[in-house]
DNA sequence: ATTCCATTTGGGGATTTTCACAAACTGTTC
DNA sequence: GAACAGTTTGTGAAAATCCCCAAATGGAAT
């Protein structure tokens, strides 16, 4: 009979585990099958040959991170992502992977999953290639059936995070039994994040953030939801005594591989503080979405900002806008020295700003400037007696700067 | 006859400057009369001969400070304000003045005016002081007649003034009207000031302060008046480049003046910017207040504070210490720090404070604190570790003085 | 054209600041 | 009481900053 005819996987089976043993029978090589986030699903056991990789894979029940970036850079998920054919990846001995073949299990346009062949004694011939697109095909409705159980429980955790979002669940206990119920076990300290895209997220896009944020090791988060242009994320903070910069590499990690992965760019990270109590996450939710705001107002001042503790007087910017606007404020060392930078055409206010972002650092300043400290010395001496400013008060150093930074904003 | 029943000033006279000369003629000496606040009202003619201090006085229509001041070190003011007697004044010729005689002008228990008898040529004699004191009496009618006539002007000026300090008066004709009416002529820059006493103003500080304001040639008083413990004045601003120092020195003068000559203390004086447009007058008396209220939170931080422009950060502080207790905001750094303190009973928070308000200098800091500068440095790079915090940056810093302060308050 | 004023740049020395290291001290823990 | 981490102080040399002076530039006013 011809190959294509015969079909060993046409028979019943009850779990995803007895048919990755039935392949690994078939094909007489070590089977794994995955989801489409690399999560483990099954793995056969017959076979005692393996490789490090899939060890890790195993004991982890996930392909561990970095096996994952170097699938991607070497072109095999992207392939997987592409064809329905098997793909061969060949040993790559630095991250443990011995050669082996790959598929991928479609449902009509989405992959659903991956099988995993390990070419441990044999090589796999184009028979064997034909046999694992055959599995594919009857693994798909296993996997089907899992994936609809998930939604379920996807479904009941949005509609939980929003809940937790908007501030509508108050009361501990009832809290963590929501989140007992969903399996997810709430770590002692937390954070809200929010990737702010720069349009509405597609479903599409959706997919490759959900296997983003599944495939990453860095964090665990432990709820996500999507509302327009902002991918909300519920993470789990180490009791670490820098979570900043945990959550800096994980928020930066997460915007570079969107970009290179899938081409989107332009997305605007932040992160909250860090919280105990779950009852305050509408609170952490506010702070991200107050940081947004501001850094929409100031992008270039607070571009390597992402946390409301780091805005520094960012943090106070709205209020004081406000407020000099009700009153007609004008600082007065401002307004001399404009009038003088008008009438000479000089440039003391561009000299002051400097001077005051680089920390009355001379040295600095002058170099920022491309002039002779010498030069800076004066001009701050005509500074502080055209603008009547004295810079060691340092009271009128700060209202200076913020006065500054007010009039910048105002005048765009 | 005796002395006690001859009066030469019985006769009816017009004017003051008449009997002014009339008395030059009875004692044969160049005579003076002034209103209680040292403004001259009358002058003998008559007689050529005179001394420097008179010419002055004549000249600017009123008795030059300097004299005033002297006169009242010297003691013969409060003596003439105690006594109904003729005071005699030596010679003191670093303020041009020869030897006088001085009485003062009663009515009940208070002082309307002075007479003052120059001895050029001759002394005058127990008989001469009985002659001056018959004056003095004669006097007191016509100076009344002036008082009433100043009383009702007074009336008209505070309605005035208060219209313009409650934005009731709009319109610069208007405005301007008004000030003509009064005799006033409006400089073209002004300020409001305001003296806040320790109690509310009794009437006899109320003479006490009108006189010293119309004593005071440092600055024009437009107007003034006085609300519960509050005295306010509308000043004119002179164009200089320099108006603060002006302001600074008048106020600082009233205070000590207050104090010295009438023994009220605790008098807490504030002004506002310069205005040109006298619709704004409202604006001005309404920063005044907003200046006191704030001295009144932070008195030892703004204790040489006087003016809003000046106040700095603390402009801010009502409006960000309100947006703080809205968002339930503590600052990381300074947390860690306190915790870091509490434990180890340290004074990091001190330090970072004094270090902040020194102006980042070690020096000034080290010193302040009693410590070696190293173990400065050695602190500050503990409090960069432990608190999270980057000394190179202006931002940062600025947040942790401004927090630092609020906490300072709330914690009082 | 000349003078004047404000500005820029350079040099060089006095002064301060910075930094690394050593030594001593303190309070805590085992 | 020994060990230890954390803190304070001292020393000295390298680095930087500050300050004064002089010279040059350039624009505006006369």
């Amino acid at each position: 009979m011809s190959p294509n005819q015969y079909d060993p996987f046409k028979a019943a089976f009850d779990s995803l585990e007895e048919f990755a043993d039935l392949i690994s029978h078939v094909l007489n090589c070590p089977i794994t099958i995955e989801d489409a986030n690399h999560r483990l699903l099954a793995y056969s056991t017959h076979d005692e040959r393996t490789d490090p990789a899939r060890i890790s894979t195993i004991i982890g029940r996930r392909v561990p991170e970095k096996v994952i970036n170097q699938l991607w850079k070497e072109g095999t998920i992207p392939a997987l992502l592409k064809t329905r054919e098997p793909i061969r990846v060949k040993n790559m001995n630095d991250i443990g992977l011995n050669h082996r073949v790959a598929i991928s299990i479609w449902k009509q346009e989405e992959v659903l999953g991956f099988i995993w062949a390990i070419e441990i004694d044999k090589i796999l011939t184009e028979e064997d290639f034909d046999l694992l697109k055959k599995a594919a095909d009857a693994a798909k409705n296993k996997l089907l059936q899992l994936q609809t159980r998930k939604n379920k429980k996807e479904e009941h955790s949005q509609e939980f995070f929003w809940k937790l979002l908007t501030g509508h669940l108050k009361g501990e206990k009832e809290i963590f039994s929501n989140f007992q119920s969903l399996q997810i076990s709430p770590s002692p300290s937390f954070a809200v994040a929010v990737f702010q895209f720069q349009q509405n997220i597609t479903s599409k896009e959706e997919q490759n953030i959900s296997y983003l944020l599944k495939t990453s090791q860095l964090m665990k988060i432990m709820l996500y939801t999507i509302d327009c242009n902002q991918l909300i994320l519920l993470v789990s903070a180490a009791n670490s005594d820098v979570p900043f910069q945990e959550f800096d590499q994980f928020i930066q990690t997460f915007v570079v591989k969107m970009s290179e992965r899938y081409g989107v760019s332009g997305i605007t990270p932040v992160y909250s503080s860090l919280y105990i109590d779950y009852q305050k996450i509408d609170k952490a939710y506010k702070e991200t979405l107050s940081v947004l705001s501001i850094k929409e107002k100031f992008p270039h001042e607070t571009k390597d900002i992402f946390t409301y503790q780091k805005l520094g007087i960012y943090q106070l910017f709205e209020v004081i806008l406000e407020k000099r606007q009700a009153e007609e404020y004008e600082n007065y060392s401002l307004k001399k020295l404009y009038e003088y930078d008008q009438k000479h055409n000089s440039n003391l206010i561009e000299t002051l700003e400097v001077f005051l972002n680089k920390d009355h650092n001379i040295n600095e300043t002058a170099k920022a400037l491309n002039v002779h400290a010498n030069t800076l010395n004066y001009r701050l001496k005509r500074i502080s007696e055209i603008g009547d400013v004295n810079f060691k008060d340092p009271n009128q150093k700060m209202i200076l700067y913020l006065d500054l930074k007010l009039k910048r904003y105002q005048d765009i």
